[in-house]
DNA sequence: CGTGTGTAGCTTTTT
DNA sequence: GCTACACACG
């Protein structure tokens, strides 16, 4: 219960609402935190660690705290460290995986990891896949590199290492791919190496061992779990294994639970009250973030699913601006008509920092473009990651060949950039003469030794081979950066980005700028270069987020925990947002919801939606359709009811049209597509009960005349039988469509298709 | 062996 | 629209 008297002025419960008091008082035992968005999660969590050390008189280094990227991680240190007198060096705050990395270079000789290794990161373990998958002689056209390695994942998040996935290998394709990740555990120990699975995976392991579990559990008193509906089986488990005093205490919040695809269990935060049924439950449900309206919005969305706990969210905020929609013709105009509302909002909230939210990186693009044709800056978060540049990622093979020369795949890598005249053939030779248990430099040096080499690949080779003889010196001799410098010089790196004189490899020689004071930085920190190299991989998008930034792009998964006075969202569309993967399943689309609700509670005082009718998506014309995310909203909270132009078909909603095929390019179609639209938001509202709308003449841009169906249009096939058009790209000759039939969607050529409209 | 060109195939979301 | 890969050429 909340305190009164002397207790209620303690500086650590100042400014907090009852429930928040309540969970930083809570003493022994489980505790579940359920935070709604912008309910003080963070400073709840803050004050809770903070009572703890100063009043209960825990020591920091008996609390453990867990995060999802290192950014909450450091943003909890610091904050702690505010709260409270003495140093909080000994607190361990970590992300899961680097907590993970921690343990097993610490024990990990105890697991088949060992201690040394390198952390691969997604294109290292598509490199290795791919050999693997060459080497069963499995086909990549059924067995695709990422889909082997999506299944993996799966096993492994869920604990399962090859002999216990095999159980579950009932068809033909589940047995290869077992096969398949069997090899590539065993590759990745040669490399002595792990993928971001492993960390946890091993780690779980490591913990089902008595004397471990008992160390560690004997350690942390405390343990403190954030972001706990996204927290996959094998988290799970590690937390189970760790929790020994049943001091723990996770926060979360079913509705943002938006990471399943990548193995998070929502039932770990449903069933929580089940695996501790002494536990406390506290419910956080005052916003302080945004107005009413936005919570309406919010609600109202949430309240269509079903793997919920339940909260509602208020605020004493006021009810505040109701959203705006906006619906263009066309991509780059849904793109334009953002750039142009940002004007606006800057002219009214000069300090107003702004976010552009969207369901998938590729969105941006159109974005970026018109607001550089607006000369507006912006910060984009995600996409092609620093880390993941070619050039940063060539000189990353070096130091990681330095750090651990087991690693095959950056061997590759290194040998080959800048080139040395080592092609397929030479690296072949090179890799058959590697000696069991031994690297692939030791493959060279036996390979040169032998005299079988000649010529450039010799010459190049041997410089190659002295390199890595002389760079551990020379890391103890110059430090981090200096180690970089001299590799680039070295192996010809530089000189050969020189030579190529063009504007791109400047831009290249920028990016390795800056990675050198990347290092210069972590040296700064005190890292040694495996921790560097650990760092980097485990670094994630989220990470990089300047929250200070005036205008931000990035994915609406990047923006969680974030808040923003305005937030657009773009691409409310069919296929878009919900995205056209997860529409199939009912758990796919509850996750889409929730999705949808994140971005909307990021949003402070404003929130735009917009969406295009048409826009291309990857080269082709699609015609879009309204996001059924659309028709959730409260009418009410939307400044103006939302217009389509195209009909929306969902079963029981379809309206048929009438009219004909358009063939020329007279308007008529234009009209007639019109006609449909006002009946279909005719019927919403009525369906809401509200008048239907006065007609109003929306532009009339849409199909181009280039007389194709618009999406929407129910068609008959002699092949495939009903169907509806989803897409169509291309004109005259080339016309192409897109229809989705019973059995499946299917691209047909209008032209020789002989399709038909489905007059019924 | 390395480089340039054509083309197929694809985009969720991320530690 | 982009990229990653296969193939042809120098």
């Amino acid at each position: 219960m909340p305190p009164t008297g002397p207790l209620a002025e303690h500086p650590l419960l100042w400014n907090l609402n009852p429930p928040q008091q309540e969970a930083v008082l809570h003493a022994e035992g489980p505790l579940l935190i359920l935070a709604g968005a912008g309910s003080g999660k963070t400073t709840v969590i803050t004050r809770r660690v903070a009572w703890l050390i100063e009043e209960q008189g825990v020591s920091p280094g008996s609390i453990l705290a867990m995060t999802f990227t290192n950014k909450a991680a450091e943003e909890m240190r610091d904050r702690v460290q505010r709260l409270v007198g003495v140093p909080v060096e000994q607190l361990w705050v970590s992300t899961f995986h680097s907590f993970c990395t921690r343990i097993l270079r610490r024990d990990g000789d105890r697991t088949p990891v060992g201690r040394d290794f390198v952390i691969f990161d997604p294109s290292d373990q598509r490199s290795l896949m791919k050999r693997v998958l060459a080497e069963l002689k499995l086909p990549e056209r059924q067995f695709h590199p990422k889909k082997v390695l999506e299944f993996i994942s799966d096993f492994k998040n869920r604990c399962l290492l090859p002999a216990e996935a095999r159980a579950e290998a009932l068809d033909a394709w589940t047995a290869r791919a077992v096969d398949a990740y069997a090899l590539y555990q065993e590759g990745l120990r040669n490399h002595r190496a792990c993928d971001f699975d492993d960390l946890l995976l091993f780690t779980e392991r490591l913990f089902r061992e008595p004397a471990i579990q008992e160390h560690y559990g004997q350690r942390f008193r405390y343990i403190l779990v954030d972001e706990y509906q996204d927290t996959n089986r094998a988290q799970y488990l590690l937390v189970q294994h760790l929790a020994r005093h049943r001091n723990l205490c996770v926060v979360g919040d079913e509705d943002q639970s938006i990471y399943g695809w990548r193995g998070a269990d929502i039932r770990n935060i449903l069933d929580f009250q089940r695996d501790f049924p002494e536990a406390r439950q506290i419910k956080l449900e005052q916003n302080y973030r945004s107005t009413q309206a936005i919570l309406d919005a919010a609600s109202t969305v949430i309240a269509n699913n079903s793997q919920r706990i339940g909260k509602t969210l208020w605020t004493d905020l006021g009810h505040g601006e109701r959203i705006t929609f906006k619906l263009a013709d066309e991509g780059r105009l849904e793109a334009e008509w953002v750039v142009q509302r940002v004007l606006d909002e800057r002219a009214r909230f000069p300090e107003g920092r702004l976010a552009v939210l969207y369901r998938a990186n590729w969105q941006s693009r159109q974005l970026e473009e018109a607001l550089r044709a607006a000369n507006l800056p912006y910060r984009l978060v995600g996409g092609v990651k620093f880390y993941e540049r070619a050039e940063v990622k060539d000189l990353i093979a070096y130091l990681r060949l330095i750090s651990n020369p087991f690693d095959l795949v950056s061997f590759r890598r290194a040998v080959s950039t800048p080139s040395r005249g080592v092609g397929p053939t030479t690296l072949a030779r090179i890799e058959a003469a590697i000696p069991e248990e031994g690297t692939p430099l030791e493959g060279v040096a036996s390979l040169l030794g032998r005299g079988e080499l000649k010529g450039r690949a010799q010459r190049e080779l041997k410089g190659f081979l002295d390199l890595f003889s002389r760079a551990g010196a020379e890391l103890k001799a110059l430090g981090l950066p200096g180690l970089l410098r001299w590799v680039l010089h070295e192996s010809g790196y530089l000189q050969a980005l020189e030579e190529e004189g063009t504007l791109e490899a400047e831009g290249r020689m920028r990016n390795l700028e800056e990675f050198l004071s990347a290092a210069a930085e972590a040296e700064g920190m005190g890292l040694r270069l495996p921790e560097f190299l650990d760092r980097i991989t485990l670094a994630a998008d989220a990470d990089e987020v300047d929250e200070a930034a005036q205008l931000s792009l990035m994915t609406i998964h990047c923006a969680k925990g974030l808040e923003f006075p305005a937030v657009f969202l773009v691409g409310m569309e069919e296929d878009v947002f919900p995205n056209r993967n997860a529409r199939e399943t009912e758990e796919g689309l509850e996750e889409e919801r929730r999705l949808f609700y994140v971005a909307i509670t990021r949003a402070q005082r404003k929130l735009f939606l917009s969406a295009a009718r048409r826009r291309r998506i990857m080269g082709s014309e699609v015609l879009g359709m309204p996001s059924r995310f659309l028709r959730e909203l409260p009418p009410e909270a939307l400044e103006t009811p939302i217009r389509w132009g195209t009909e929306l078909h969902r079963e029981g909603l379809g309206i048929q049209s009438p009219g004909r095929p358009p063939r020329g390019s007279d308007g008529a179609s234009v009209a007639s597509e019109l006609h449909r639209i006002r009946g279909f938001f005719d019927r919403v509202r009525a369906a809401q009960g509200r008048p239907p709308e006065t007609p109003r003449v929306e532009s009339s841009q849409e199909e181009g005349g280039d007389g194709a169906w618009p999406a929407g249009t129910r068609v008959l096939s002699p092949r495939f039988g009903r169907g509806i058009v989803t897409a169509s790209t291309g004109r005259g000759e080339g016309l192409t469509y897109t229809i989705r039939f019973e059995g499946g969607e299917k691209r047909i050529l209008a032209r020789f298709g002989m399709l038909e409209r489905d007059p019924g």
